[in-house]
DNA sequence: ATTTTTTTGTACCATTTCGCATTAAATTCC
DNA sequence: GGAATTTAATGCGAAATGGTACAAAAAAAT
């Protein structure tokens, strides 16, 4: 038996967007559900300390499901990588996009930043990027275009935040909206890995509230 | 033939400095060399992903000799990472100690951890505390106390630098010397994780060269 | 009912991993 | 020179790892 191609050439047009009524055997796991599981122990464990058993056991899927569902060990963890992206991107993207006061976005986006560091059963899950997809980035070019790219984003959304703020006069006019904004990164990420030393919620929020405090005066 | 007592008993006040004539086979290697090429592994691939035979190859001591050595993974893992933190400390602790105008210490303090987190000919090599033991920290207490006292001291030492230059009247009254300790502490790490992601030196010069100026201007 | 298609479940394989047991080598003490 | 002692070197072994082959199962299509 000759498995050539993988979808039949027939249906080329279709595209059910609801019910695509499959053919065989219905899988017994939810994608979506599935990878985000995977996506939690990735960001508790890494990528070398996950194993594939891990995986297995925590998404319900066995092996060979894991695999033609989302390929290798590798591809599994940038799959993961890219949903714990989206999401994040889809919990910060109306406040940046958000018409409110300076000092008001950057207290929105920290208490997002701060529920997504510390939400997690088995201790606080820390930020995907800072904590296992940088180590990787160096030795693989695709995971390190990954972070690029998520580090100028986040820097681009605060440079709005702040090119905005001055504009409305809420900067003096000496504030490097630029630099301003690396730095409203900058506690991005010191937050990220405090919350992984589990540095409790109070005393990021108060680094919090001074970094902001610094980012905000406008004297 | 049964060894109980590692140390002879009668050598107990005894303590060469030099040259303790060791009695048996002398050993084929450095400890402190075999650490510190144990320290770049663990610092490029994190605990996981370092096997003992990498290890072994890269300190060149077999493996019964490097478990003799330094006991077993976890550790030499930890000896690494006091080794690092070690190093660190020395290389910043004069320039902190050092009585400079504020902007001078802070370009020097983030000139040194530039050259720590981008040496390396495979890479930069980043910050372990940032790139590894973060990650470990959630799950091992020791190597979490190691990361939380590191993260305090570089907040302290900054903390230190900032109360000075505003006792000296380089910083203004409203300034907060310990959000600005914090920011530092934050640049730090934003540097690390940027550098582990290969932006450029020059790159990273510059944020650096914003985020000083915010925290000096004494406007 | 039979065929086709897709997924599941079990089991397996080659490799790697950590740790240690054992023997050989090199040095000091007597 | 020989005993004692410390280290090096080889290699074993049990367990874990990533990946896959293969057959059974469950659905639709004929």
């Amino acid at each position: 038996m000759v498995q050539k191609n993988k979808k039949p050439p027939s249906a080329a047009k279709i595209e059910a967007p609801v019910a695509p009524k499959r053919r065989g055997r219905p899988r017994a796991y939810e994608p979506d559900v599935a990878l985000g599981k995977a996506l939690d122990l990735f960001r508790r464990d890494g990528f070398a300390a996950t194993s594939l058993d891990d995986l297995s056991a925590a998404t319900g899927m066995n092996r060979p499901s894991l695999y033609g569902a989302f390929g290798d060990k590798r591809e599994l963890y940038i799959k993961s990588y890219q949903r714990y992206r989206d999401d994040a991107r889809a919990a910060m993207v109306d406040i940046f996009r958000a018409d409110a006061p300076l000092r008001e976005r950057l207290e929105r986006i920290y208490r997002i930043a701060l529920d997504i560091y510390l939400s997690g059963e088995s201790g606080p899950r820390g930020c995907f990027t800072v904590m296992t997809a940088a180590s990787e980035a160096v030795s693989d070019p695709d995971i390190r275009a990954m972070v690029l790219e998520g580090l100028t984003e986040l820097d681009k959304a605060f440079g709005i935040c702040f090119r905005h703020a001055k504009e409305r006069g809420e900067l003096p006019d000496g504030a490097d909206p630029a630099s301003l904004a690396h730095l409203a990164s900058a506690t991005i990420h010191t937050i990220a890995i405090r919350a992984r030393a589990r540095v409790p919620r109070g005393e990021l929020e108060a680094i919090v509230k001074g970094a902001v405090d610094v980012m905000c005066r406008a004297k």
